[in-house]
DNA sequence: TTAAAATACGCAAAAAAGTGCAACATAAAG
DNA sequence: CTTTATGTTGCACTTTTTTGCGTATTTTAA
């Protein structure tokens, strides 16, 4: 068995179980250890798999847990007072769910007047805390995962508003599939926000960008502004600028 | 079980549940509790969760518990235990707000299928957590006292809802003048959950019964239970019970 | 205060991973 | 065809990680 088609196996073991382990693998593809712990290096530095002690997880399974740890917070703070910046006294902001986005209504300046629409019971919170803030619930049935509004009840609501500008915190940004994500109701919701806002923002740790998940939410073209918490100019983001998205 | 599935998995249960036993874990994986210690001693590290003597609680649970005060905080878990009991599986549940109803939904059993309506984002927040409890949320404007839905859109969507049974946190009760609030809002929400419910249940703490606030939500007789932390057969209880409300 | 439960700590065994090296295959260049 | 350069693989060895157990300590609840 040929090095590549042997990296192409152990990929679609990873993906098809979530996990595999040195052991199983070294058996199945009759290869000692030491090979497959080379090969899931190798998958693992181009970030194709999660290398973990005794063989690998798969991306998917794993990103719930790297993305809600105490790394990103800061970067998470950092792109939170970036996207504040966007906001202006009397604007109609339509928000979305998510940490990132939290992290937003916490960095707003005290004496901001604005109004947000929102589906996300902890960005709601954030916002209600602030002290001259209006804020609007888009209500409906509530997701347990991702603990925002979902359904065509909400998704008409949406439809009604003329937002200034509309923030999105994403989980996968890619130059060619755009935005994805993995969840259908999560995904109708957004697609709905896009389409009652006038500009479309964002917001994303750079771990996310050039990955994709399994159901499309917008292209490129649809977004305005792509928040992260590095530099404009680097080249990590050049193919977003490319496509003639604005980086901050 | 990779030591990295293992602590995905115990991350998942402490937010499913918002906190877990190490017993439990120990034997759910089937690995000494040492090793979940160890586990619970790593997510606590990153911040992922709140480590407690027997196993470890949810950031989120831990958040909410402490923004709540604890004046009356026993009254309120006793009230709540009592409210439960008249849940059962299947039940469509209008609830309002208050740190009385947030109890409430804290306090609901692990296993119990219910659908709950609510305009309260603090009770939402609660609901959300139970592992199979259906929530709804009343979408409008938010207010920033009650942290509950205000205005026109909310009263129109209740008016759709038939619920079995409608909690209401009261401020004010008084044999005389019945139930009473002092924001005009707030008190059109609880006139249209009334409306909405076959049968009203009014939770409160002894200490506001026989007081009275500026506006009229319902009389008496539009009630029918009330719970306190009180025996039933309490004589501040009498002109209550002789207005014909059953008393828990 | 006291007994039981839960935890922290040190330690040792087992498993897994990293490291250097030699064997082998492959392909390009002479 | 031979030689050389390159890359791949397996093996012996060391190092690191993980785990469970015994013991001492702390916490909890009565």
């Amino acid at each position: 068995m040929l090095k590549r088609e042997r990296q192409e196996f152990i990929l679609r073991e990873v993906n098809l179980h979530n996990r595999v382990l040195t052991s199983d693998l070294s058996e199945a593809i009759n290869v000692s250890e030491d090979t497959i712990r080379r090969d899931l290096a190798e998958l693992a530095e181009t970030g194709k798999i999660i290398k973990a002690h005794g063989g690998a997880l798969s991306k998917s399974f794993h990103t719930s847990f790297q993305i809600n740890g105490v790394y990103s917070h800061d970067k998470k703070k950092s792109i939170a007072r970036k996207a504040v910046n966007l906001i202006q006294d009397g604007m109609f902001i339509l928000s979305g769910g998510g940490t990132t986005i939290t992290e937003l209504a916490k960095a707003l300046p005290d004496q901001l007047q604005a109004t947000f629409f929102t589906g996300s019971l902890p960005a709601a919170i954030e916002y209600i805390q602030h002290p001259t803030a209006e804020v609007i619930f888009i209500g409906d049935r509530i997701s347990k995962n991702s603990r925002i509004t979902i359904g065509g009840d909400a998704i008409q609501k949406i439809a009604q508003i003329n937002a200034d500008i509309c923030f999105l915190g994403i989980n996968a940004l890619d130059p060619e599939l755009g935005l994805t994500d993995n969840d259908w109701e999560v995904v109708q919701i957004k697609k709905a926000m896009i389409r009652a806002s006038r500009k479309v923002v964002a917001l994303t740790i750079s771990e996310k960008l050039n990955t994709q998940q399994k159901i499309k939410v917008a292209d490129l073209s649809e977004l305005d502004i792509i928040i992260t918490e590095l530099a404009p100019d680097d080249p990590k983001l050049e193919p977003f600028r490319n496509a003639g998205v604005q980086i901050l």
